[in-house]
DNA sequence: AAAACTATCTTGACAGTGTCAAAATTGCAC
DNA sequence: GTGCAATTTTGACACTGTCAAGATAGTTTT
């Protein structure tokens, strides 16, 4: 983005539109990220990213999948870690929401409709989610038998409500519905208790 | 929407456009409806609208705040009732998810990033929404004095969480992310279980 | 070396969007 | 009927995504 030349060819568009894509969203949101001004920016003109992505549903897939790939990581370095007490599920569970925090914009392309629903998912991108799920069931499993998560139910059920709970807290978080900072760390330790198998030993 | 008059006055076009706007993002989504659209369907110039809403998200909040008052509506109903069961509760569960995928886009409407994030919120629109969830945490006391939502935290708390997971679910249902009809009957099921206070007694 | 080819980028254009300012039309109170 | 206020329209502007056709540069072939 710093470093543009001002040769006809520009030398690696595909990337340097992808980071300042990703760079423009987080600084003014995804409603404000137009492929013009995003050309502009790039120093490039209006039409020159259509040759490195179909349309502008296949950019935004393209930065969702980048968030993906990097939680697939996170979840793949916990489950490796065999560490499956409810510290480290907690630690998790803070990860995720300051995740979605502080990359609210990526986390609304990764889960949101703008994708999803308005647009069309990559085949890419859908089989980069199936991924990091399938990596979240696994490490669920482990929480479950190390006694963190209840063993009621297979991990992929679990895993699906857990998750959706996650999920709905970030969203709430994230789409500016709660903004009081007291509410907010408080409804998720409350969270955690609520997902967390109770230890029902007596005092 | 059906009757068109050929007058220079419309009537009421206040009430004929919020009718067509909820109609059009219901077949065809909030991102497909423009006002434009919306103007040229109730019979009237691209302008005209603009002198019963301010804008757009002026217009969309009018939608949203519907949804809420609807919503208030089943809650205190469910609170005055009293019959503050486990089954009670199971049927508002469903019922919630159910008016979610049935009224999807108003839903998004109520508690998405359209409005409170990308857009702004109309002060009738925040009173609104904060009179329901005020219903909604009377609820929930009265489900923890009935024993099926956990004592452990404050209705407030509790009611923030358990609505987090609801509302999780139901985005999730929503925004296109899990379609398969046996999972999501599976996911509530267990969602359920997760969010009652579970019942010790042995058999 | 020149020529042919391919990847990349640009210009021009079209249909659509939200919304403002000024002008036109109408219904109602007097 | 006259005046006023509510309502609607026309014109305009600055945006948006994206297509088709042409221009340019780097690469390969001869």
């Amino acid at each position: 983005m710093t470093t543009l030349k001002k040769h006809y060819h520009h030398g690696d568009l595909t990337t340097s539109l992808l980071e300042s894509a990703s760079l423009i969203i987080k600084e003014q949101g995804v409603e404000n990220l137009s492929m013009r001004k995003l050309a502009d920016i790039v120093g490039v003109s209006r039409t020159a990213p259509y040759h490195h992505f179909k349309d502008k549903n296949t950019l935004l897939c393209s930065l969702a999948e980048q968030g993906f790939k990097e939680q697939e990581k996170d979840l793949k370095r916990l489950t490796h870690q065999k560490n499956a007490s409810r510290e480290s599920f907690e630690r998790y569970v803070l990860m995720y929401l300051e995740y979605a925090r502080s990359h609210s914009e990526i986390y609304d392309l990764m889960f949101g409709r703008t994708i999803w629903k308005a647009g069309t998912p990559t085949d890419s991108l859908k089989e980069a989610s199936k991924q990091t799920f399938k990596a979240w069931v696994n490490w669920v499993e482990q929480l479950q038998q190390g006694g963190v998560l209840p063993n009621s139910n297979t991990p992929l059920r679990i895993g699906q409500t857990t998750w959706a709970s996650l999920h709905g807290l970030a969203r709430l978080l994230i789409d500016g519905i709660y903004l009081d900072q007291t509410d907010q760390s408080e409804m998720t330790d409350q969270m955690i208790k609520n997902l967390c198998l109770n230890d029902l030993a007596s005092p």
